[in-house]
This record gives C-alpha cells, structure tokens and sequence, in this order.
RNA sequence: GGUCCCGUAGCUCAGUUGGAUAGAGCAACUGCCUUCUAAGCAGUAGGUCUUUGGUUCGAAUCCAAACGGGAUCACCA
C-alpha cells in the first residue's frame, strides 16, 4: 500500500505541476480508500485543489484523472463523483504490493529503532485478589508493551506493587485475630483471596464495632474514629515504619502468600514482568527531589515549612510536594519512583497504565518533571483508561458487586468447553490439547473483550452476555485462523506452496478487498503504537477476519479454475493467517491451529 | 462550583484525525451445510450521530453554549 498510495501521490503532485500552476506549494493530498458504492479503489479529494488550480472541483478531477491514466500504468480507469476522482488501480498494481510486502518484512515485526519504552502496569494492593478492574490494566499493559516492542522499542514491562500502608494492615489486624495461624496451604485457599478475606473480615470487624459503639451512644464520626480495631491497625503501621520485627515478619509471610496468588493469575493471562518495583522501597523516595528543586526555584516553601509549586501557569493550581513535617506524599514518592526507573533503564519512554481517576495527578506530575528538566520527562505519558461498570452499577468491593479475575477466567473457560462440546467438532483431540484450547479460547475472549474498546471509555460489563463467542469476539477470529490453518494443512499434504509465487490476471471482489485491507497492516501497527492503542489493532485484526470470512464463503480455493488460481487462493489465505497471528501476537490472543 | 473525560441503531461498540448515502456485532426476521471448519456467509429491519448555534465547498469529527452521565479538585494512595 505504501509504495503504491507514495508514487500515486509523487503522479498526482506531477499532475498538478504539469496542468499549469507554477511554484505553488501543493495543499497536503487527502486520498482514502473508495466508498464501496462508487467504482474504484482509491480517492482523491478535488476541493482542496481548486484554489490552487483554479477551477471547479470537477474540471480539476477530470484533468487529474485524465493525466493519471495516460501517465501512470497502474491506473486502469477513473471517474469523479461531486468532486471526488476515484481512480481504478489495475488488479496487478495491488498483486505486485502484496508480493513486495510478502517478499520483505511481511506482517513481523519493525526493525529496532534503539530506543526504549518503560511501560508499568498492573500495580495490585497486597491486601485484596484481583478483579476486572485490574484485569483491563493488565491486558492494557501487556498489549502495549507487546505492540511497542513490534513497533521496534526496547520493553521494559514494570510491576509497581503497593506493598505497604494502612490497607495491609487492616488484613493483618484481622489475621491476627481471628486466624489462629491458619495458612493458605492449609485452609486450600489461594494466597491472595486467603488475605482478601481478612480484609473483607476486617471491615466486618470495623462495622460491627462502630455500631456497637454508636449503639452505646457515641456520635458515629467518633465511632469510627474509636474503633479499637483501627487504632490497632494505625498502630501497627507505626510499628511497621519503625521496623517493628513481629511486625514485619506477619507483613512478609502475608504478602508472600498474595505473590503466590498473583503470580498464579498472571500466568494464566500469560503474562509477565520484567521488573517489580515495591512501595515499601519507593515510598522514602524523593525528597532529595524536592530539596533540588527548591534550589532551582521550581518548588517553594510555605512559612509553616511545607513545600508547594505552583502550577497556576499550566491551568492547573498549587500543589503541596512535601508536607510541613518533612514527611512525604504520593507524588514526592512519585517523582522518586520515576528517577529511579531512569537511573535503572535510562528509557527515552514511560507509560504509565493507570485508572482514568488519575488523570489529574499525572498531569500535576508530568508538569512537574518537565519543570525540573528531567531528561526522561517530554517521553511521559499517562495510559488512561475508564471504569469497568456492571449492570448493577459500579464494582465495590464492601458491596460484594466485584467480579474477581480468577472466578471470570473460570467462568469464561467453562463456557468455552460447554459451547466446544455442543459444536462436537472435537473427537480427535487429545485431553491435554482440548484443555489447552478451552484455555486460548476464554482467556481470549476476555481479553479481546476489553481491548477491542477504546481506553478512555468506560466500558458495561455484562457477565451474563459479556463474553459471546459469536460476532465480534476472539473467538470468531481465532475460528477464523482455524479454518485457514485447515486450508494450509490440506495444501501442504498436497504439495501445493504457500507463499505468495503466482499473480492471477485478475482478482475477484472478496481477493480485492482482502488484499487490500492485508496491505494496510503496518499503517495501522504504526498508527496504534503511535497513539498507544491496541484498540486499533484490535479493530483491525477483526475486519481482517470479517474479509477473509466472505472470502472463504464466496471463492472455492481447492476447486479453482486452474491451479495457479489454487496456489495464489493458499497462499492469499496463508498471509492473511500471517497478519491475524501477527495481531494476535500483539495482543496477547492465541490463535488456535484446529477448533 | 472549577477542571477533565464520555454521549453514535433497542443493547455493546467502530468510525482511517474535516469528505460522498454514518458502519459492525448482539437481539429480531429471511435464506444458505451432499464441495475447503455454519464459532461462518448473504440479506431485511433498525439513526434528528444528546440539543442549539458557529467555522466552510463540506461537520459524527473542529469551536462555543446548554443538557445528561462519570471522574477529580486531600498534608489518602
């Protein structure tokens, strides 16, 4: 597509020279694929032109036109419609692009371009499991560092773990009360539900406590301020900065356990880290920061010895950095934390993959690191994206409406094996691959699931009609690269090639707009790293099994006139497997062989 | 109240950065398995792109305001 949509462009920019308009700069070209109702392949928008032309936007596409096809071979015809010239490009102009691109870097990735981009995603609490929240972070994440890393950067793919505060310690208060020393071995209980639910039983603690206290006439505020159980919680987080041993032993065993059970989950996403950052080392972080920035003037210190910028300049307001007792907050802690990643990778890029809830923060803190002319600070960006919402309403936690990422994974492998076994397609399948399959099957329909939506948008999810798996889902496209696996298993038994080696006379509408579509590939890799959105690859990865879907169902590939149309119909459905795998490479979907 | 995000078919979402008669899937209705996988294909129906102004050859897209939904505006993380 590039090199065929570049010397269009270079033909109708000689065009407009040569029709007589001298030194003028050119107006930027908008050309975009033709509308399916008009006859054509490509567009060229006339109305920009006139003005530099001087003439009407019809004359201007019929003059255009008329030198296009007399100057340029791969165009075979052209009209124009209210301004619009779209031009026919012969069926062997768009054989020669795919044979260009299939004979180079095909549908693999981009070569390196030596840079480097930190992407730090999921970023759990140690007090709770994880949930479809944290689900859509985490595929967000591991699809952006997988589509970085194809777009030719070096991933580093960051775990910042919050490992430390009041929150963890409301578990441990409740542990230590109530658990008699049980463990998650020994109750078979997964680490990580095993702590949630000393949380949740903490904040049953906490209730019951309150109300009893209200009941026993106490105004609630000061109940809730009284309650024993928090005091030994608040308690025990001092103990825990001041390195109180027994403390810190109940601290790391329970946050082993909730490791264990992380750990467990991202491998059955199948995903991975590459570094884990902790609080409980990054929260003394960053107040050497703010002291050098008081040196530059960049920060400034209130009477009562607080330190603030003021970001009113920016639109924004003034920001407390450090508090008056020398201690920290979170964006100190922040400012820190990214210093320490630059100092470990030295990246050009940061992406932080965080809850749209942030939003604001990361724009204080962005500013802020631009401000103190940190090397790092213009390849910042904030990966935002909106709520997860049930029918119900929102997921809390203290309501029970959260849909735990374990149970989902469960529930939508099941549903895979149930809808398998109805379809009875499977008789040949050995235990373990049939397990496998109902694995790649509902794990990749979650995470199509949410990828495929734009980022920024919070999403509905329906458990009951959520995770379909017909229409636009995973599993449509991996049935998709199944039937094409199928194709070229049968073609290579009977010794037919699969790589591109034979151009038809002539393409079939379903070849056309396939073949079309697979030229695209890399404008859209690029466009989504770009924007950093695996959405679009997403998107297209789905039209690209739309495509080949008519294909299959119009055009008969073993029983084709002639076996040179055999051979190009393989090797066209070859590629097209190419490009799916490669998308689902990217994000993180795989793509069954059989189904 | 200030700031930011969102508003497209009954539902869930796309919409190539301003282009032609706004597209998919689900749900509903019709057809298509004796030929390569029907988890599919082809079709019907479904729209005041929240509203009102503006910018221009042209607006779902850009600007302004209003309405609706959400987030945020902590010396929490």
């Amino acid at each position: 597509m590039q090199g065929l949509e570049n010397s269009i462009r270079k033909q109708i920019g000689n065009a407009i020279r040569s029709l007589g308009t001298p030194g003028s700069t050119l107006p930027e070209l908008t050309i975009s694929p033709t509308k399916p109702e008009f006859k054509g392949d490509i567009t060229l928008v006339c109305f920009p032109l006139t003005k530099i032309m001087g003439k009407s936007p019809e004359q201007v596409g019929q003059e255009i036109g008329t030198y296009l096809s007399e100057h340029c071979s791969e165009i075979s015809g052209f009209n124009v419609v209210k301004g619009f010239l779209n031009l026919s490009i012969n069926d062997r102009a768009w054989l020669s692009e795919l044979w260009n691109l299939t004979q180079s870097e095909g549908f693999g990735p981009m070569a390196r371009n030596g840079q480097k981009v930190l992407v730090e995603f999921s970023s759990p609490n140690t007090n709770k499991p994880l949930h479809l929240g944290h689900v859509r972070n985490i595929f967000l994440g591991a699809a952006l560092s997988e589509l970085m890393e194809y777009a030719g950067f070096e991933v580093i793919r960051a775990n910042l773990i919050n490992d430390r505060g009041i929150h963890i310690c409301k578990s441990m208060v409740a542990y230590k009360r109530k658990a008699n020393g049980e463990t998650p071995a020994g109750a078979g209980i997964k680490g990580d539900h095993f702590v949630g639910n000393y949380y949740v039983l903490y904040n049953t603690m906490f209730k019951e406590e309150t109300e009893a206290l209200v009941a026993s006439g106490m105004p609630e505020a000061e109940a809730a301020e009284k309650a024993s159980i928090l005091l030994e919680a608040r308690q025990m987080l001092l103990d825990w900065e001041n390195g109180d041993p027994e403390v810190k032993a109940l601290w790391k065993i329970m946050n082993s356990w909730v490791y264990e059970g992380f750990e467990a989950s991202y491998r059955r996403m199948g995903i991975h880290f590459d570094k884990y950052y902790y609080e409980s080392d990054t929260y003394i972080l960053g107040k050497d920061i703010v002291q050098e920035g008081l040196q530059k003037g960049v920060f400034y210190k209130k009477e009562d010895g607080s330190v603030w910028i003021d970001l009113s300049g920016e639109g924004l307001d003034h920001k407390l950095v450090l508090r008056a007792d020398g201690t920290s907050v979170y964006i100190t802690q922040d400012m820190g934390t990214a210093d320490l990643k630059y100092q470990d990778f030295g990246m050009e890029r940061s992406v932080y993959v965080v809850g749209n809830e942030q939003d604001y923060h990361f724009e204080v803190l962005f500013h802020i690191l631009r401000k103190l002319e940190r090397p790092y600070a213009f390849g910042l960006h904030h990966l935002s994206y909106g709520m997860v919402d049930l029918p119900s309403g929102k997921m809390k936690s203290r309501d029970g409406t959260v849909v735990d990422a374990d149970d989902l994974m469960k529930e939508v492998v099941g549903t895979a094996r149930e809808k398998t076994a109805e379809l009875g397609k499977i008789a040949d399948f050995q235990a373990d691959e049939l397990e496998t399959l109902y694995e790649v099957l509902g794990i990749g329909a979650i995470r199509y699931f949410l990828l495929k939506v734009d980022p920024k948008k919070r999403m509905l999810f329906n458990p009951q009609e959520s995770i379909e798996l017909n229409g636009n889902t995973a599993t449509a496209i991996q049935y998709t690269h199944a039937r094409i696996s199928s194709i070229c298993r049968k073609a290579s038994q009977s010794g037919i090639g699969e790589k591109f080696n034979h151009m038809p006379a002539s393409l079939s509408k379903t070849e056309k707009d396939l073949l079309m579509h697979l030229l695209r590939f890399r404008a859209h890799l690029a466009e989504a790293a770009e924007n950093y959105s695996p959405a679009v690859l997403a998107n297209y990865m789905y039209e690209t099994s739309r495509l080949y879907n008519s294909f299959f169902a119009h055009e008969s590939i073993f029983q084709a006139e002639t076996p040179q149309l055999v051979q190009f119909r393989v090797a066209l459905s070859n590629h097209t497997g190419e490009a799916i795998r490669a998308c689902g490479k990217i994000l993180g979907i795989v793509m069954p062989e059989r189904m």
